[in-house]
DNA sequence: CGCGTCCTTGACCCGCGGGTCAATGCGATG
DNA sequence: CATCGCATTGACCCGCGGGTCAAGGACGCG
């Protein structure tokens, strides 16, 4: 595949349908030990045909986590109540990670896997960066004022997103049976209280209402 | 090689180099990317020589990762001082941790490895939990006098172990340049913030002295 | 029906890199 | 100095798996 070439719709679905197939291999045994012939198998077309549709394995993969650090980001932006506390805004925007996880185990699993392999990590982690920025720049309003705890923001907001990405990974696999929504709570509380400046402050956010289930 | 071999001054020695080479350069480009060629060329020696001393490539990576999760258990248990509170145990061998990580980065760079390649996963995992496990006593008895947040243990415990982790990796790949004592007091705060019950508590155990460097 | 574009096939190529092996060195020990 | 077992060498083997390609549908359009 050279560049963007006209896909008729047929071509649109069969692409994607390689994407979904490679995603759930990646996310099962890992980028490495996944074979181009075993996506093409499970997807059931020859092989030469996943070289139509990508340049080669690695562009699949970029292009398969591309597509869900978006998703992800604008879920958690959805969830997020603009009128709210900054740390409030922290709490839904975490709790919406951790069921929007449970629900993309798949792809989320996928997006672990650029620590892994070095060759990726440099552009990848780029994006998780400007995902990064978006919790510092509230955090940083709550440190304005004085409802979060007054330390190195960037420090925080890296440890927020990647608290939600842990708990991810530890429920996906399987090592601590238990609901979604008991899990994103918990995640919630932990990170509220990690970062509130006062415990008035952290019993206040967390008495708010659950936030309500945004539609996709 | 088959089983263990008995090896002499110079063997231990050898091996030992072998050791570190590759801890460096999986370090560098993660254990997918480094070829045996590349370590033995690392050491200045033959290929056929790495498999006098290991049985395959991920043999030896096995014996790395053991080797050091040892290690950083027991610098770990040696930080923290016995007759203290709980909580204040979790901030001894947090910093600890912190500062061992910034010592060993190449070692500990390896530990995050094993989440990436599925086949280590399980086996490696294993470890972990271990370790895990260290923390979940001391939180427990936090717990139970409620000097600690009354939360499910373990998830509290695999945050605590995670925690450091993160932020090791964090500083490691040079993203945000600053001393390691700081580093280090940082996560302890933000640690001990997420566990304590109540404020006087966390503001108690951050006002204990910090612990004094332990003689490796 | 002829032509062009999109789609699909599967046999084939080929280099990379893990692992082997027969031969040799070398330092103890009797 | 003979012998033995640890240590070391580097050429070689070989399969795996990424990537190519020439050929052949299928569908739409004038």
């Amino acid at each position: 595949m050279t560049d963007d070439r006209r896909l008729t719709a047929q071509g649109q679905e069969r692409k994607q349908q390689l994407l979904d197939c490679a995603a759930t291999l990646f996310a099962e045994r890992g980028f490495a030990e996944t074979r181009v012939v075993d996506i093409v198998k499970a997807a059931g077309v020859a092989k030469g045909l996943f070289y139509w549709y990508f340049e080669n394995k690695e562009a699949l993969f970029r292009e398969l986590v591309e597509l869900n650090r978006l998703r992800l980001r604008q879920f958690q932006a959805a969830a997020m109540d603009p009128e709210a506390e900054p740390l409030l805004q922290i709490r839904q925007g975490t709790e919406a990670s951790v069921r929007y996880m449970a629900s993309y185990a798949n792809f989320f699993a996928l997006l672990e896997v650029e620590n892994l392999d070095k060759k990726f990590a440099d552009e990848l982690r780029k994006g998780t960066d400007v995902h990064t920025r978006d919790i510092a720049v509230i955090l940083q309003r709550g440190i304005a004022d004085e409802t979060i705890r007054d330390e190195n923001v960037d420090l925080l907001a890296y440890g927020v997103v990647s608290m939600v990405g842990l708990y991810g990974h530890f429920h996906r696999t399987g090592r601590m049976p238990m609901p979604v929504e008991e899990l994103a709570a918990f995640v919630a509380r932990f990170v509220v209280c990690s970062l509130a400046s006062h415990e008035k402050v952290a019993r206040r956010v967390l008495a708010a209402p659950l936030t309500p289930a945004v539609p996709a």
